[in-house]
RNA sequence: GCCACCGUAGCUCAGUGGUAGAGCUCUCGAUUCGUAAUCGAGCGGUCGUCGGUUCAAAUCCGACCGGUGGCUCCA
C-alpha cells in the first residue's frame, strides 16, 4: 500500500509532511501564499526542477525564488523558450536548434531560410512581450522515443537531437502555449515571470559548434529579475566597452593596427613601447635570478626543420606559405617563417654533449613568431597574427619535472598574483584528437603535470582534449572585458619532440638517456598579456609601467624655468618625465594629466619655485595634495618603481 | 574561414539622390591662471577601394579590403 503521506527535509532541518503526489508548488502553498507566489523553482536532493514534479518521500528541498541564483540560469532558460514560441509565431517555418541559458543571458539558435536583420529583433521582442503577456504555463511531459520523434516529425535539428540520447535517458518536452520543445529543464512555472529582457544581436552558428554543418543564426538575450539589474547589465556592458584596450590604445596612443600593414600585426608607438619594453625586463629580470639562459635565434628557418619536428603538416594551416630559396640555392630548399621556437631551442640543447649534472637547461626567447590565425578570429593585441611570446624550452629529467612545475607555478604566482594583482584559473588540459605520440607517453606526461598540480594544493579545472599535439599542458586562463575566455600563461610538457629530435644527455651511469622537455611562457605573449594589462588597469597603469610617470605642471609662465629644472631632475633619476609647456590653465592641464591617467602630477606655482619643492597630486586622488622638495619626490618615484609597486607607496 | 552589421576630418560622431558638417585634438593670437575643460581665429575630408545605376551618388547596387559581434580555431 502507498503511503498516503510523504515527508520532506527544508533548508532550516526541519520536515513537512506532505499528501503523496505532492508537487513542489504544493509545498510552496502549504508554506505560504508569499512563497507560493514567489517561488520560480525547487532544488531537490541539489538538482533544480520545476515546481510541477511530484516530491518523493524523504528528499531536501529547497524552494527556489528570485533571491537564488540559480533561478536566474532557469528564468534565461525559460526566456530562451520565449523566445523560440515568439520566433516560431512570426516564422512558422523555422528550424529550432538548442537554447540554452549562458552567462548574463541566453539564446536560441535557429534556420529561417535567411538571417535575422535588426528589424526582426525588433518584431521578435515584441511578439515576446505577447508570450510573457499571455502567461503561458510552462508544462512537462515525459515521452517515449517514438512519441517524441513523432512529436518532432517536422525538426530535423530536434530528431537528430533525440537519436543522440541514450537508450535509457528520460526524453521530456515542454510547452508553453502554443510552442513545443524537446526539453530537459526545468522552467519557470509560466512566461509570465519573465518581465525583464532584451533581445541584444544575431549572429550566425554552426549546427552543433561544427563547421562543417550547416550555418543557423543565433539570436542571443539577456533575462534578469528586476528592471534595475537588467540597467545595471546594459551600464555594466558600457563601462565594459570604456575600458576595452582598443579604446584605450587609441585614447592613450598605446598602438595601431593598420590596413596597409595588416591585420593581425601590432605597431606599437611610443606609448605602448614602454609597456612592451618594461614588461620584458621585468620578466627576464624574473627568469635571470631562476637560473634561465637568454638565447636569440632567426625568425626564418628551412622548412625542412618544421617537417622534423612535426609542425608541417599538422599545423601547416597556421604557418604562413614557403617562401623560395636564395639565388644560388637549390630549388626545393624553401624558408618559413617561424610559428614557434621549439625546434631552434632543440637544436641549441642538441649542439653538444649533456650531462645529467646540467640539468635542467632553461633556454628563454622573447621571440617574434607568425602565425597565420583566421581573419575572423582577430582581436585587438588579443589575437594577432604576429606575436612576441615570452617563450622559454627547459630540457630536464624525468625525476626533475614535479620540482620543475612547482617553481613555474611559483612564477605565475609572483608576476600574475604578486605583480598584477591578478586573480587567474588554472586549466589541465588533456590528449586533443589531433596528437603526436602515443597514448603511453601522453599518460606520464597527464599524471606529472596532474601530481604538481595536486601537491601545490591548487583547484585546477579540468579541460579535457584541449591540450598541444605534443604533450598536455597548464593553461592559466583570464577574462577580458567583455567577458571573453582567453589563455595567459602556459606549461606544457612534450615527450614528443625529444623523440624526433633524438634528445639525449648521459646519466650518472654513464649511459645516454631521453631528455625530457617543457614549453612553458609566463606571459603568454607580450601583445595579448599587454592587451589584457590595459583592459584590467583600465588605464591607469602602476607607476613601473606607465608610459608617462610624472608631468610636470607649471602654473603660469613665471615658474617655466623651476618646472623645467623639476623635469630634468626627473628625467636623469630615470623617471620618465612630460612638461607640460602649454599655454593653459593649470585646470586644463590637470584635467588633461587626469584624463591620459598619468600616475603624478608635479605642480610648481610660485611658492614651490621658490621653496625648491613641488605640489605631488596622485592620479585619482583628487585635491589631497602633498608639497615635498623635489629630491624627496624624485626618491620616492625611484622607490616605487624599483620595487615594481602595484599601488602607490605612502 | 563562415554569418550578420559597420567603414564620413587625427579622435568621437551628424548628414537617406542635388555645392561635405559639429565637438574635441592640432596650429596661431590673446590670456599668465593654485588642483578636472579661458576666449577667438585657422588648418584639416577624392565620405575604405574599385566598378555599376543615374542628368546627378557619402547616400542606391555589386565586388574587394578592413573593422565589430558571434561561430569555428588558438598564445
Amino acid at each position: 500500500m502507498p503511503p498516503s503521506e510523504i515527508q520532506v527535509v527544508l533548508p532550516d532541518g526541519s520536515t513537512k509532511a506532505l499528501p503523496a503526489g505532492a508537487t513542489g508548488a504544493d509545498l510552496a502553498k502549504a508554506i505560504g501564499p508569499g512563497l507560493a507566489k514567489a517561488a520560480l523553482a525547487i532544488r531537490v536532493n541539489g538538482d533544480v526542477r520545476d515546481l510541477q514534479r511530484p516530491l518523493s518521500d524523504g528528499v531536501k528541498v529547497s524552494i527556489l525564488t528570485d533571491k537564488d541564483p540559480q533561478a536566474l540560469d532557469v528564468l534565461r532558460h525559460s526566456s530562451a523558450h520565449v523566445l523560440a514560441t515568439a520566433v516560431r509565431q512570426l516564422f512558422p517555418n523555422a528550424q529550432i536548434g538548442f537554447g540554452p541559458p549562458i552567462e548574463d543571458g541566453f539564446y536560441y539558435d535557429f534556420d529561417i531560410g535567411r538571417p535575422f536583420g535588426p528589424e526582426d529583433l525588433e518584431a521578435i521582442e515584441k511578439k515576446m512581450a505577447e508570450v510573457v503577456k499571455a502567461d503561458y504555463p510552462f508544462a512537462r511531459e515525459e515521452v517515449s522515443r517514438q512519441e517524441a520523434k513523432k512529436r518532432f516529425k517536422d525538426d530535423p535539428l530536434k530528431l537528430e537531437r533525440i537519436d543522440d540520447l541514450k537508450q535509457d535517458e528520460i526524453i521530456s518536452v515542454y510547452t508553453d502555449g502554443p510552442f513545443v520543445d524537446l526539453c530537459r529543464g526545468p522552467h519557470v512555472p509560466s512566461t509570465g515571470k519573465i518581465k525583464f529582457f532584451k533581445l541584444l544581436h544575431a549572429a550566425g552558428a554552426y549546427w552543433r559548434g561544427d563547421e562543417r554543418r550547416q550555418m543557423l543564426q543565433r539570436i542571443y538575450g539577456t533575462a534578469w529579475f528586476t528592471k534595475e539589474a537588467l540597467a545595471q547589465y546594459i551600464t555594466r556592458l558600457e563601462e565594459a566597452r570604456k575600458r576595452d584596450h582598443r579604446v584605450i590604445g587609441k585614447q592613450q596612443d598605446l598602438f595601431s593596427i593598420q590596413e596597409d600593414v595588416g591585420p593581425g600585426l601590432i605597431m606599437w608607438h611610443p606609448n605602448g613601447a614602454i609597456l612592451n619594453f618594461e614588461l620584458r625586463r621585468f620578466i627576464e629580470d624574473v627568469i635571470l635570478e631562476r637560473g634561465y639562459q637568454l638565447v636569440y635565434t632567426p625568425n626564418v628557418t628551412r622548412e625542412q626543420l618544421f617537417l622534423r619536428s612535426g609542425h608541417l603538416p599538422l599545423y601547416a594551416a597556421n604557418q604562413f606559405p614557403a617562401m623560395g630559396a636564395g639565388e644560388g640555392e637549390s630549388e626545393d630548399v624553401r624558408y618559413r617563417v617561424k610559428p614557434m621556437n621549439c625546434p631552434m631551442h632543440i637544436l641549441i640543447y642538441a649542439s653538444q654533449q649533456r650531462s645529467y649534472r646540467d640539468l635542467p637547461i632553461r633556454l628563454a626567447e622573447i621571440a617574434n613568431v607568425y602565425r597565420n590565425e583566421r581573419s575572423g578570429t582577430l582581436h585587438g593585441m588579443l589575437r594577432v597574427r604576429g606575436l612576441s611570446m615570452d617563450d622559454a624550452h627547459i630540457f630536464l629529467r624525468e625525476d626533475q619535472i614535479e620540482e620543475e612545475i612547482f617553481n613555474l607555478l611559483d612564477i605565475v604566482e609572483l608576476v600574475m598574483g604578486k605583480t598584477f594583482g591578478l586573480q587567474y584559473r588554472l586549466d589541465l588540459a588533456t590528449r586533443p584528437d589531433k596528437k603526436l605520440g602515443t597514448d603511453a607517453m601522453w599518460e606520464v606526461a597527464e599524471k606529472a603535470l596532474e601530481s604538481a598540480l595536486k601537491r601545490r594544493g591548487l583547484t585546477y579545472r579540468m579541460d579535457v582534449g584541449g591540450g598541444a599535439f605534443y604533450g598536455p599542458k597548464i593553461d592559466i586562463k583570464f577574462n577580458d572585458a567583455i567577458g571573453r575566455e582567453w589563455q595567459g600563461a602556459t606549461i606544457q610538457l612534450d615527450y614528443e619532440l625529444p623523440e624526433r629530435f633524438q634528445l639525449e644527455y648521459t646519466g650518472a651511469d654513464n649511459k645516454p638517456h631521453r631528455t625530457i622537455m617543457m614549453h612553458r611562457a609566463i606571459f603568454g605573449t607580450i601583445e595579448r598579456f599587454t592587451g589584457f594589462l590595459i583592459e584590467h588597469f583600465a588605464g591607469a597603469f602602476p607607476l613601473w609601467l606607465s608610459p608617462v610617470q610624472v608631468r610636470v605642471l607649471p602654473i603660469a609662465d613665471g615658474q617655466m624655468d623651476a618646472a623645467r629644472a623639476v623635469h630634468e631632475a626627473l628625467r636623469k633619476a630615470g623617471i620618465r618625465s612630460h612638461l607640460d609647456e602649454r599655454s593653459e590653465t593649470l585646470n586644463y592641464k590637470i584635467r588633461d594629466a587626469e584624463t591620459h591617467k598619468v600616475p603624478y602630477m608635479a605642480v610648481v606655482g610660485q611658492r614651490e619655485a621658490e621653496a625648491g619643492s613641488v605640489a605631488v597630486r596622485a592620479r585619482g586622488a583628487g585635491k589631497k595634495q602633498e608639497v615635498l622638495p623635489v629630491e624627496e619626490f624624485v626618491r620616492r618615484l625611484v622607490n616605487e618603481v624599483r620595487s615594481r609597486a602595484l599601488n602607490p607607496l605612502v
